[in-house]
DNA sequence: ACAATAGTGTCTCTTAGACAATATCGA
DNA sequence: TCGATATTGTCTAAGAGACACTATTGT
């Protein structure tokens, strides 16, 4: 009987300059080495509690990163997709800002736009894919975008990346219902003067209860 | 280094007599012997072209149903799950009416409450906890509930269907404006007469591009 | 004072749900 | 004709989006 490849792959997602971004490194080994491609690894029974176990150790080991936020996308398996045989990858995928990305000073690690992907090995394409569709449609009902933001944030800011991924203008009265029914945020004393000559925002952050939980609407936007 | 155990599981799923049921079988070997559980199999690398394919082989092979409607749920993981060692489950459920169930005359294979399981081996009570939750859910804004219906039926006992998924009644004109804006039902020219001492009920089916996918809704019910 | 963006009040339009009227069967 | 359920029409109320007004900063 053949053996199968059993490994996670962690797609790390940021939106940095208007743009949702997803996280490549370099391989430093065969097959495809030194291609662009996912974190991923091979799952260490011996060591890993559970594949998710596994997916925080390979994010930690490959990047540096502890991702507040991490979810199984899905598994993906099959005969063709790795040279190796016939494998398995079970998949997680994450969301930071990006100056946690930058914070962790590892220049193996680039940020892609995830419209422009070219080249990717084994069936990485397909599954950044999945993790997009994924992220932009728990968008549409949920405070996932939350995690895209640093730990303070305008309500302007978070509007921006809502509409950047769900790719069309969002009302603002609306968008501030919304936000207000999910209920996660709170205000900081103290207001975002920096950027301008107008009226400066209300910092907010995330209430503790939500730092690794998402609240979900039954509704749309 | 350890091995992984590398299963499928199906979580079949009916409604029958009021009451989501999930289809168990009696284990044919250890561990857990003779007890009820979840149709599921190893990974055969050598026949299977992935994971998609084995659990529609272990569902033929083990209940021989082959569903219209299967989806990858999640994959569950860890040494603590199975007594042979660390081990990995990608799990698919499938939504199919009780006929089809009780026409294929397998007297092993039975369905019980969702409600009401006990004894379960593995983790599978979690796991049908998962499906379960998955199905409620996206039955909350698609189409999926008419895999639980017969190749014909009427409104009437879809809405029965929504009804008992969602647990609560649901108003029979928004109801019906949902299932035409689904657009997914061609009225069939026959009427049910058999019930009653009353008006007839049109009878509908599944148009024939909606047979394995689903319509889905941006907003609730 | 002016430009620019933040934050809020209000109106309208869409749409989900309530209610009810009509339709069609068996007894 | 009566009882029961199917089907359709219409009113109402909740909620989303449009619009516009006020607020607060830097220049």
């Amino acid at each position: 009987m053949t053996d199968i490849i059993a490994t996670v792959d962690v797609i790390l997602l940021t939106l940095k300059e208007g743009c949702l971004r997803v996280a490549l490194l370099k391989r430093d080994r065969e097959p495809y080495a030194n291609v662009l491609a996912l974190p991923g690894g091979y799952i260490h029974p011996d060591g890993d509690a559970d594949t998710e176990a596994a997916a925080e150790r390979v994010l930690r080991e490959k990047t540096g990163i502890v991702s507040p936020y991490l979810e199984q996308l899905a598994t993906f398996s099959g005969r063709g997709r790795d040279p190796r045989g016939w494998s398995l990858s079970i998949c997680y995928y994450a969301l930071v800002p990006p100056e946690l990305i930058e914070s962790v000073g590892r220049p193996d690690l680039s940020l892609h736009p995830v419209d422009t992907l070219r080249g990717l090995p084994f069936d990485h394409a397909r599954i950044i894919a999945a993790a997009v569709d994924r992220v932009k449609n728990k968008s549409s009902y949920s405070s996932l975008p939350v995690y895209l933001c640093g730990d303070a944030f305008t309500l302007p800011q978070l509007q921006a990346v809502y509409e950047i991924l769900l790719g069309e203008p969002i009302n603002k009265v609306s968008f501030r219902r919304k936000i207000e029914e999910f209920d996660i945020l709170e205000p900081i004393q103290g207001v975002l003067a920096t950027g301008g000559a107008h009226r400066p925002a209300q910092l907010y952050r995330l209430k503790k209860q939500y730092r690794k939980c998402l609240s979900v609407s039954d509704r749309g936007l």
